[in-house]
DNA sequence: TTTCGAGGTCTACTGCAATAGACTCATAAG
DNA sequence: CTTATGAGTCTATTGCAGTAGACCTCGAAA
């Protein structure tokens, strides 16, 4: 399951490859320059460990996904969820709303998923 | 708001702190030697740090926090709630649950924070 | 008056994420 | 041919989190 672990910047940089995915190479390279500030050996060297962990696919100069962002970043929250929270989803969300109050229309939402993954 | 960045090695340690303080300074090098293999210096270190950051104070060899664990864990929730959902807990708890499912009574708890932020 | 432990600092090494410069190679255009 | 460009690699450098070894100081005990 490593293969979801990314760092910020593989991240950042996945993002754009979900974006826009199918992509050339050569414009993920621009795209990149333009959103991240990036030089292309970094691009290619961050797309190439990425390819080699399984995360995107690079064919004839065409980069594609080959996990989902979904996947990704459910990793990620239950990566942060474990460590700081002690795998508490409950105690996650007590910290994340402190004293933060929820409109009428983002708490119907937040219980209707939550209905949902209770049936 | 700085402060309540605590990296990971901080953050574990900062936990021992929260459980135990006030803790005395050569009890929490014991208490780090065998909770998280460290040196003495090593724990010195790190909570020299964290107390420069105001996090911990450390007064007459006696160790307490000055930031609340709480605090630390919503500046964490949010930050990866920014980083990786941009800023939609919707989002998060959407990957976070996936195919999950809770139980009842995890469900009731959810719904009940979800009101008590509502009002 | 030495010794010893508590309490602590100073300096440094290591690993790795982040970033990039210089180079290679193929191929299409001129 | 040779030049330009697309596609990509190889090898570094940098910065910082994590960790620790060697050393320092001071008061109490012997």
């Amino acid at each position: 399951m490593e293969a979801y672990k990314l760092f910020d910047a593989e991240y950042k940089f996945a993002c754009l490859v979900w974006d826009h995915e199918p992509i050339n190479s050569t414009e993920l390279v621009k795209l990149s320059q333009t959103k991240l500030g990036w030089k292309k050996s970094t691009t290619y060297t961050v797309l190439r460990k990425l390819c080699e962990r399984g995360v995107l696919r690079n064919e004839d100069a065409t980069v594609t996904a080959l996990i989902k962002k979904e996947e990704a970043q459910q990793y990620e929250s239950r990566t942060v969820v474990d460590k700081a929270f002690g795998g508490s989803l409950l105690q996650f969300l007590t910290a994340f709303l402190g004293k933060k109050k929820l409109s009428e229309k983002e708490a119907e939402e937040l219980k209707r998923i939550i209905e949902e993954a209770t049936r």
